[in-house]
DNA sequence: CTAACATACATAAGAAAATTATGTATATAT
DNA sequence: ATATATACATAATTTTCTTATGTATGTTAG
């Protein structure tokens, strides 16, 4: 697995993302999607996980909807209005980083 | 400019990077470097650079000179043969990184 | 000639965002 | 019975940064 410090600072965007595709999630569900995509590479914990979505939430960026499954608890997330602006906004800011650190670490493909 | 705090762990990787490309830099030649190469995107603020220069120096990856220039000082910075080395696998994992959040936000060009 | 800007280092206080370690609870598989 | 999976949560600590400040010299613009 690669080095998680550089994850640092994008998982919200990570969860602003998947919401965007997916509409509603939970939180376990979440963590299961991100290590699917990608292939285990990257495992989002809870202890990050859950103060994230509920920071999400305090700012307005996600409604939540509790619901019980097979007598267990879920909450699921889903983004608000401004919750979809503020996701275009991220995304983008996040495809700057991601080329801006491509040009420094391999100029050649920049 | 991006949102600064996406770079938040990259910092390190990113000086390893300069200095094995420049053999030899000293701090505020690396800050003026990254806005070069960045077209001021990022901006590398001193409150962070030197403490991660400290750092890289303490953990045997950095050696350092010191040179008086123009009646100022300079303290010039190299890769140690340990920091070549651990610069090889920081750049193997940001490289990791940068794909694995490309498939994330952008899965259409993973 | 003086004020602003650039060069060049440094550290301290505080904030942000994680990690690690727990804790609760149910369901399923060995 | 025990481990694993599902599903939530929080607290203590660590890491890494931002913001503010400090020292000092050299250059440029008004």
């Amino acid at each position: 697995m690669g080095n998680q410090k550089l994850y640092k600072g994008s998982l919200q965007t990570i969860i602003l993302k998947l919401l965007e595709e997916n509409d509603k999630m939970y939180g376990y569900e979440i963590t299961q999607r991100v290590k699917e995509l990608t292939n285990g590479n990257l495992q989002i914990t809870e202890g990050a996980l859950y103060p994230a979505l509920h920071k999400l939430e305090a700012d307005g960026l996600l409604d939540v909807e509790v619901a019980m499954v097979d007598n267990r608890l879920r909450k699921y997330y889903k983004l608000t209005e401004n919750g979809t602006k503020e996701t275009v906004s991220r995304l983008a800011e996040m495809e700057e980083f991601l080329r801006t650190m491509q040009t420094i670490v391999n100029p050649k493909f920049a």
